[in-house]
DNA sequence: TGAGATGCGGAGGGCCTCTCCGTTTATCAA
DNA sequence: TTGATAAACGGAGAGGCCCTCCGCATCTCA
């Protein structure tokens, strides 16, 4: 290979992402992800590709560029949800109390674990690589728990002997077993309850 | 229930199945399990039925009259592993000394996760009911566990203080999280090792 | 041994995944 | 502003898979 100069003669805006995504192309791409995740929730991790592609009113070719397979855009929507729910904390943060930030992130968790429970399937038979997605989400996951907690516990919105592991663990016990038709609200419930223990004892009563 | 003699005149030998299943029937249901769990463990848990059913030397019909779906032939796969799995024990207690029977069902158990490895995204995908499958299963491992520890705890093959719930949780230790490409021979000298350790303290050493 | 029940095989319909390529559209230099 | 050009779009179609259906073969029992 030859060192011929292609690249553009000036110093391009490099700060976005690679080079230069087309505006309507990094559109369509967040679009069929949010439109892959309410088709997956609502019809099963099974959805024909097609139907999601004629719902996000796009090609089937437009898709499959963005996806070359059934497997990529799933492990997509799964690792978006993981981001998502990272962020929220942050942006919970940034305009709640932390004890009410933490206990909004709890609700978004449930929604994290409707998908995750759609999805997850799908994902084990893609095999290689999925273990350690997995991981590497957990470890995300327990990152965002973590700040939450110790913020709360430095504001004294929650008792000062809060774990952040312990109340994942209780998160996961929530909602990990149930199966049954109402087991979202049962969980959004079994979380104010959890919130109303974690609040500290008030020397005043 | 009125008592309605609707049976055959004599007393039929209803100790097989359930009325009477026709030899090639039963015969070849068998060999598609057999053949099923191969490609499935060799290929992955999305192989073709037509390829099982090509592999078995059977028609696709004859295939979809005995699992009348892709998730029957998977499940009924599992079930066969697990069953298997248990009758292992007693067969292997009628032929070897209780200790060398418990190493032999260790290892045993090291097929059985190979298989339910691959198997198991696939019922997940199954949904309803894959979870009480899965208590069931345990339940009847538990069981023939616990009774190879009695036997080699009677007879001094093995300490006194052996428990089989401590035993299940070491080999899925073993097995459980090690997905890279030895966890087979791995998990087979882990258990060599474990049942050095589990010999009885010998006082005359 | 023969009649009827039971099981077998595989062609084919319908759906799904993924590829290929002509057409459309965004970007950028002049 | 205006072309020129590279990037992205759309959808027809190939190939494969799941499952059904039904005429034929085989087993079972009187």
């Amino acid at each position: 290979m030859s060192a011929a100069p292609n690249q553009p003669t000036a110093a391009a805006p490099e700060a976005r992402t690679a080079r230069k995504p087309r505006a309507d192309a990094a559109r369509n791409r967040e679009h069929l992800l949010e439109i892959a995740k309410l088709a997956f929730t609502e019809a099963g991790a099974d959805v024909s590709l097609d139907e999601i592609a004629r719902r996000a009113g796009v090609g089937i070719g437009t898709l499959y560029r963005h996806f070359p397979s059934r497997g990529a855009i799933i492990e997509a929507v799964y690792r978006r949800e993981v981001e998502q729910l990272a962020e929220g904390a942050e942006r919970l943060l940034a305009s709640l109390p932390p004890g009410a930030a933490l206990h909004e992130w709890m609700l978004l968790f449930v929604d994290y674990i409707a998908t995750k429970k759609v999805i997850a399937p799908a994902l084990g038979a893609i095999g290689a690589g999925a273990t350690a997605l997995f991981a590497a989400s957990g470890t995300r996951i327990t990152g965002a728990m973590s700040m939450l907690v110790e913020k709360a516990r430095a504001s004294g919105d929650i008792r000062a002997d809060t774990d952040g592991e312990d109340l994942l663990r209780a998160l996961i016990g929530f909602t990990y077993g149930n199966t049954g038709r109402g087991w979202e609200a049962s969980a959004r419930r079994l979380i104010g309850i959890l919130m109303d223990g974690l609040r500290p004892v008030n020397l005043a009563d």
